[in-house]
Parts: C-alpha cells; structure tokens; sequence
DNA sequence: ATCCCACAAGTGGTATGACCACTGAACCAC
DNA sequence: GTGGTTCAGTGGTCATACCACTTGTGGGAT
C-alpha cells in the first residue's frame, strides 16, 4: 500500500483539463457562464485558491474571460492554431515591435548587400519570379496571397545573400511575424498611393542587386523596414482610434 | 464614461507581465532560478497566491517550470526556435564558421553602436566592471575563466544594446560558439603580441562606447571580430601545417 | 577514512477564511 | 414612470497555516 500520494499533476492542472474539457464536449458553451467560484470548487472538491489558478490559465490561453462583479464566461473560442512563444511575447508586449523592426532592419540590409555582392545566376532568376510575382498579385484582390508572395521576395533575397544563418533567421523570422504583416498589408491595402510604394521599394531593393550595388541595396532594404515601422504605427493608431470609438455596449440578451 | 473592460488591473497579469519582461529584458535567463515565491511576493509588494496565478500563467505557457520543492526555473522556450539548429549545423560543417562569423560581425557592430546610443549609468558600470575583469583574468594563465570573462563582456554590450532580440540572439550565439572561442583562444594564447592585441580591441570597444560614439563603437566591434576570423584562419591553417610536418620541420616565417 | 542514511531546512502545493471592489438588479422615493 | 439608492452576489486580493517534496548536511555504521 503506497502513502497516500496527492496527484502526480498539480490540482490546478487537473482542474483547468476538466474545465477544458467540459468546454470541448459542450456542457459548457461559448458565452455560458461559470458556476460562481465558491461553488465550482466545492463541487470539483478543491480550493478556491487552485480552482482560480486553473481559472486563469484559461484565462491566459483565452479560453474563459472574466468581469469583476459579473462572472466568469466561455469566449466564443476562434482557434487560432500553433502560435510560438514569440507570437505571444509580441501580443503582450507591444514594446518588442520596434526591436524587432530594428533588428530587421539591421539583418535585411545586411542581406540584400551580400545578396547584390553574391547573387548567382540561378538566384537573380528566382529574384525575378519573385518580382514578377509580386506585381501580379498586387494588382490582384487576393491578400493571403500578398503575403505569401511579400515573404518569398524577402526569403530569396536572404538566400540569395548566401549565408545559411542570415536565411535561417530571416525564415524563422518571417514566420514569427506573419500575422502583423498580415494585418498591416491590410492597414495599406486601403490606400493605394501608400500600396504603391511598398512596390516601389521591392523594385529598389531587386533592381540594387541586380545591379551589383551592395550600399545602395542595404540602403533601400532599409529605407523599406523604415517605411513598414512607419505604416504600423499608423496601423496601431488607427486601430486605437478605432476602438475608443467602439465604446458601445452590445447586449446580447438571449 | 465606461470603465476599460480589458483593463489590466488584475494583479496576476501585471506580475506575469513584470516576469516576462526580466525574461526578455534578460535580468531572468534560461536555466535560473526564481527567488522563492514567498520572497518574490514581499519583492513585488503582492500575496503569493496573486504570484502564483502568475507564475502558474507562465508554466501553462511552457515559460516557467517548477520543481515540488526544489524550485521554479525559465525555461529555453524563447531560445530553442531560433539557434537550436545552429548547434548541429556547425557540429555537421564546420565551414559555417565563417558564416557564422560574417553573422556575428553584423550583429556585434550593431550591438555596439545601439549600445553606445542607449547605455545606462548601470551598463556602463557593467561594462566597466567586465573590462576590469577582462584585464584582470588576462594577466593569469586560466584559460577557462577567460572564456567567461570575455563572453560576459560581449553579453554585457549586447544587452545595453536595449534589444531585446540582440541580446538573446548573442546570448545563443555565445553559448554555440562557447568550444570555438575557446580553441581559438588556446592558438592567440601561445602568441603574445597577438594575445595583447585582443585586449586593445577590447578596450576600444569600450572606449567608443563610454564616449557614446556609436559609429567608432560599431567599427571598433568589426574590427575585433575581423581580428577573430583572421585568427581563426591561422589556427586552421597551423593544425593543416601541424598535420603535414610529419615530413617536413619547416620554417613559420610569415 | 568512506559510505550511507536520517534529519532538518527550504521550497512549491494546497487549503481556509476573511475582506475588498465591482456589478447588477431589486427597491424605494419622487 | 423615472431616477437614485441599496444590497446581495461575484471576482480579486490577502494573510496564514499546513502538507509534500527536494536537497544538503551532518552523524553514525562499516
């Protein structure tokens, strides 16, 4: 006979599984509200403490929201699958967008000064696909494929740079930060003098290495990241002007 | 006028926040230990159950792991996507090294120059302390305290940096290289002129960057790392020449 | 001297009970 | 009816105590 053994996994895990649980099979949907704390703990036979430590896991995962004075309530859960560590970082901490502008900065004029210096043939190819690429798209409607096609010009030229770290990075970055080029695409979709631009500067950027211009390519990879830092900081301003004036309490008595 | 519903006035984010932010900022790195949850509660002014929904936060986040009775430690989550490849990729092909040194050379001349833009009093006490160290450490024959003192130096420009991606980025980075600077370190060793030249290196770095001079700083740091390559070079060269001098002793007349 | 084990200090895990701050609806005065 | 007040219910926070586990240390047995 073992001692008594309390569980293996930490209450507060088993709990806020169980909660999970009840919310993927349906006995509690989107919107429900929570039996008050002191209950729910009574009746999963723990403390109140632990029961809000699994609370707020959820919390922290979006799965539950809670109002102060009102309750605790399942959030009509859009699955947002696979984001990594540093996706959540940037959401938290807004403060990290500028970093990483500047290390973008610094790393894509890096790269497309080595792309103009070593670019072979076969790269300069892929340069132009690119290229051509992105004209087609621009000029169509479709912005997921905007994207895809933004991040394949920029990744070609940091492999065209032909060092395996400077495309490794680039790539692991590039992934990170797909949602807010993304959401920033769309801020400069609506203005077209501004969309533009951005073809502009990609035909700066292939043109400087293409021609074999280390400096002058570096100079236009930066001036493009400058312009990008500036576009989301109206994004974000916009988006906060939008939501100060999404100031209406929408009653959803059912 | 409604009250902000999203407000952060919930203690356990606020903390969660602050943990974050040492983990990022670096104050809190992989592998170290968190004060014990009662001391951190009085260090943070709150109760240790509001310190526990944070931390709790950040296990569910994979940010944190905890120990029943040893203690809670940071995880390498934030480390792990970016350079975790790295690792075996030099191990496989050891001709990366020049990449990797062509990486570093970017990214320590930036850090140098944003450092010498950005650096606190405190940083530069840091800084002063680690040349002090530098100093000190290279007069004795411990080859294994040079090699952390001369990593900590490096870290310490990157995090005064104030990026957050600079810092963990080099912080990676020193610890892939950690076996080739310290070969390269044993070659510059047998080589006192040579030897004495990484100091003066060293010492500019600091200079330009206590003179808040960024351009010199980030010049000074390409200079070091173009010392490093070269030197690098030698030792490959040397163990070529060691290799091929079963039949010949020749002359190293340079 | 060496090795092993028991013990104690330190740490995370859980529980209890109390109080505060906010919400919302019933209630009362006008 | 309208508007303000009150109050019960709820999440948020705290202090405290105790339990379970790890770790290092010192004392004992070999």
């Amino acid at each position: 006979m073992l001692p008594r053994r309390t569980t293996v996994t930490r209450i507060s895990d088993a709990v806020a599984a169980e909660l999970e649980k009840r919310i993927l099979e349906g006995s509690l949907r989107p919107g429900d509200r929570l039996p008050a704390e002191r209950e729910l703990a009574v009746e999963m036979g723990v403390s109140r403490p632990s029961l809000r430590e699994a609370i707020q896991k959820l919390v922290s995962k979006d799965l539950l929201t809670t109002r102060h004075g009102g309750g605790t309530f399942v959030t009509d859960r859009l699955e947002a699958p696979f984001v990594g560590p540093w996706q959540e970082m940037l959401e938290g901490h807004p403060m990290l967008q500028s970093d990483l502008l500047e290390f973008r900065r610094m790393l894509e004029a890096q790269a497309a000064s080595l792309a103009a210096e070593r670019a072979t043939d076969a790269d300069i190819e892929r340069l132009d696909a690119a290229v051509a690429a992105l004209d087609a798209v621009y000029a169509s409607n479709d912005l997921t494929a905007c994207i895809d096609t933004d991040v394949a010009f920029h990744q070609a030229i940091a492999e065209a740079a032909h060092n395996v770290f400077i495309g490794h990075l680039t790539s692991s970055l590039l992934r990170v930060i797909h949602s807010y080029i993304s959401r920033n695409l769309e801020h400069l979709y609506a203005r077209p003098q501004r969309w533009g631009q951005l073809q502009a500067q990609h035909h700066a950027i292939w043109q400087a290495i293409r021609e074999r211009k280390p400096e002058a390519a570096a100079s236009a990879a930066r001036k493009h990241i400058d312009f990008v830092r500036q576009s989301m900081a109206d994004t974000a301003k916009e988006e906060e002007r939008r939501h100060s004036a999404l100031r209406r309490l929408g009653d959803s008595a059912s």
